[in-house]
DNA sequence: CGATTGACGTACG
DNA sequence: TCGTACGCCAATC
């Protein structure tokens, strides 16, 4: 058993502290678990987000262009695109608009 | 058990 | 601006 939540229940975590609307990437969480050389291991924790019991909001998660690479893992395409234009996240072609304003920094937001 | 892959990101030319 | 190379590390082949 781990005393401390393993790497993927952290970023599970901060996935989840995502406010609806606002967007995040995988280096800025992997950053702020001061594990930015293994952000690709961010989006490993999401593929594994799947066997999470809880739900991940992982279409709040994008890659660093503000490009929604993970949508084909939603399913549907455009089911990732629907979720966050659902969340009022403008998006054209497969990219966050206004990315920079829809940032939502764990290192800053969720700062201790 | 070695090689390949991957929902990333940075560095370099 | 664009393409290529590399690091990183778990999971998979």
């Amino acid at each position: 058993m781990h005393d401390e939540l393993s790497f993927f229940e952290k970023v599970y975590a901060v996935v989840r502290e995502i406010p609806s609307g606002r967007i995040t990437t995988y280096g800025a969480i992997a950053r702020y678990l001061a594990a930015s050389k293994s952000a690709r291991m961010v989006g490993w924790a999401m593929n594994n987000a799947h066997d999470c019991k809880e739900y991940v909001p992982a279409h709040r998660v994008v890659n660093r262009q503000g490009l929604l690479t993970g949508k084909v893992h939603f399913g549907s395409s455009d089911a990732m695109q629907m979720l966050l234009e659902k969340e009022g996240v403008r998006i054209e072609k497969d990219r966050v608009l206004d990315f920079a304003k829809l940032f939502w920094d764990p290192a800053i937001e969720l700062k201790l």
